[in-house]
DNA sequence: CCCCATTACGTAGCACGTAACAATG
DNA sequence: CATTGTTACGTGCTACGTAATGGGG
């Protein structure tokens, strides 16, 4: 048994059972790969892919498992390269990150600047998808660290961390009639206009849906990407701004503007961040996380730590 | 990086850095496994192990790190091998069980008598060592699955399954003094004569460890490790039969016999099995597993599952 | 001075690529 | 008939074993 031949059963069985392809993809010859392939079969005495004539049609049970195990052992292999890299040059690597739309384009940019600044030889890529897309891309091994909202189901194979979550607050002016103190309702926010993060002025939003839920159309008047510039806009009397409280923090000029929060009508938030439980975190992995989610639950992560025995968390996050 | 070149790092890992026993264990030379393993350190760019002139004298940190991973590397490999013999010829195969001296001796024989007899072909090795020697068998990947007793402490590594726990019975004849209803404490017992198990009568054991915490010395007269013979004896009025519940709930012939629990008087024992988190359950493992243990605990196993994505498991102990 | 790891070197095996072949849809 | 996997074959690399070399304890 070889790795190479692992990986070559793994690939093909990830590119539709076509050997050429894969062959392609891995600028090798397709006679090489089914040999080793048929070699593997021979050793192990099981047929991992059922054949009709000379095409490659489906997995057997036993190909499923062992493709599994492979896919396992591929990672465990990534690791060990990794690692190396931590003892030796741990300012270079590969940094395959996975993120939602909403995330790749409002909230990462702005770490993912710092962070080449600080990791200049950090080969980083970035897949934008839909938070299905961004689970597959981690489950099939082509990204490390994927970044998502709102509910993400348990996966055996997947850690998950949850970065922060995030309470909507609204802006106002000092002079504006809801400083009163009254109760707000999303009824009454609705008669107001608003200004809103770009990412909650979509159909798929929390915010347009909780609305929607109660036949409400909300007006919104303005949407931009930053808490401040929706500040700005409140200052100028412009409306109401509906922020997150993450990011309504982190602002500075603010005692000139009312802050109501109003977590209680619309749904909070979660980010969180997941990666395979077997991954080995580098140093300009965790300084991410660190960058990205300052807050992150230690007891979490330790209470990861012993459930899955994974060594890369052991002393990465203390 | 080849299967090989981690093998033989981890192979010299574990005999003491000494290259040439391991080529000797290995049935190769030992020039062999130097430059394979020089060949390694050169492509990952990390000394694995510290060389004062010629001789390995100590493992460097990323060697740790890079050889505990091997060893997860070669354990899902031999999971494929078995893995593939599961969907051929699933009655064949290797089993290596690792137990304490008292199971070994008293509990386990009954049983792989009758796994034997099931799976003849079936390459059964039995190590029997403390329960500090049994657990390194087991994380050393020197033994798929170990039987313990008492206390085991959360290893991340390993599988723990509780298979039953013990308490302690007294048998008594009908006419015997203590028959009366009386609250029975260990000072009672111990004036007295005893009937015990083998097992039972050690320096090491809890029942004897718990009259000596009290300053008594149990007068036994006799000891057996069948559960049948102490009852016979009790009948025969030498003295008060101490078994454990589990094995005399086995015996049918003892109606004729006061029991009297006494679970509040020693400890309760727990047998656990213990197993590698990532081990793949061959079917005979499964069916030893159900043969010793037959009431494990299926809820337990399912959250096992679910924390450590053993899909060994997943179908094994419905 | 013995033990042990590394270096040197020759050989045998094997992985890989090119080319021809066979089977499928 | 075009696409795809398998067989055949030649070459170059490399793993492995034997023998020689060099360092430590």
């Amino acid at each position: 048994m070889k790795l190479q031949q692992l990986k070559y059963v793994w690939e093909v069985a990830h590119h539709g059972l076509n050997v050429s392809a894969t062959a392609q993809s891995l600028y090798t010859s397709q006679p090489g790969i089914s040999k080793q392939i048929r070699l593997l079969e021979d050793e192990l005495g099981v047929e991992i892919f059922t054949r009709s004539g000379k095409h490659l049609i489906d997995i057997t049970p036993a190909g499923e498992a062992i493709i599994r195990v492979s896919g396992d052992i591929l990672d465990q292999v990534a690791n060990i390269k990794r690692l190396a890299q931590e003892y030796t040059r741990s300012d270079e690597g590969e940094f395959r990150l996975a993120a939602t739309y909403t995330h790749s384009r409002y909230t990462l940019p702005g770490y993912l600047a710092r962070f080449t600044e600080v990791y200049p030889k950090v080969a980083l890529s970035l897949f934008e998808g839909t938070s299905e897309q961004v689970e597959q891309r981690l489950l099939q091994g082509q990204a490390d660290i994927a970044v998502q909202d709102g509910e993400v189901l348990p996966v055996p194979e997947l850690l998950r961390l949850h970065c922060f979550s995030w309470q909507r607050l609204i802006l106002l002016p000092p002079d504006h009639p809801l400083t009163n103190g009254e109760t707000i309702s999303l009824r009454t926010l609705a008669e107001y206009p608003l200004i809103v993060f770009t990412s909650d002025n979509s159909e798929e939003s929390s915010l347009l849906k909780t609305f929607k839920k109660q036949k409400l159309e909300p007006k919104i008047v303005f949407s931009a990407s930053d808490a401040e510039v929706i500040a700005s806009y409140v200052r100028l009397g412009l409306g109401i701004g509906v922020v997150h409280d993450k990011e309504f923090a982190q602002t500075r000029a603010d005692t000139d503007l009312v802050k109501i929060t109003i977590g209680h009508l619309l749904p909070p938030c979660i980010t969180t961040i997941s990666a395979t439980k077997s991954l080995f975190f580098t140093r300009y992995m965790r300084d991410f996380i660190s960058l990205f989610a300052p807050d992150l639950d230690r007891a979490r992560v330790r209470e990861l730590l012993a459930i899955t025995g994974n060594r890369g968390l052991e002393s990465a996050f203390d």
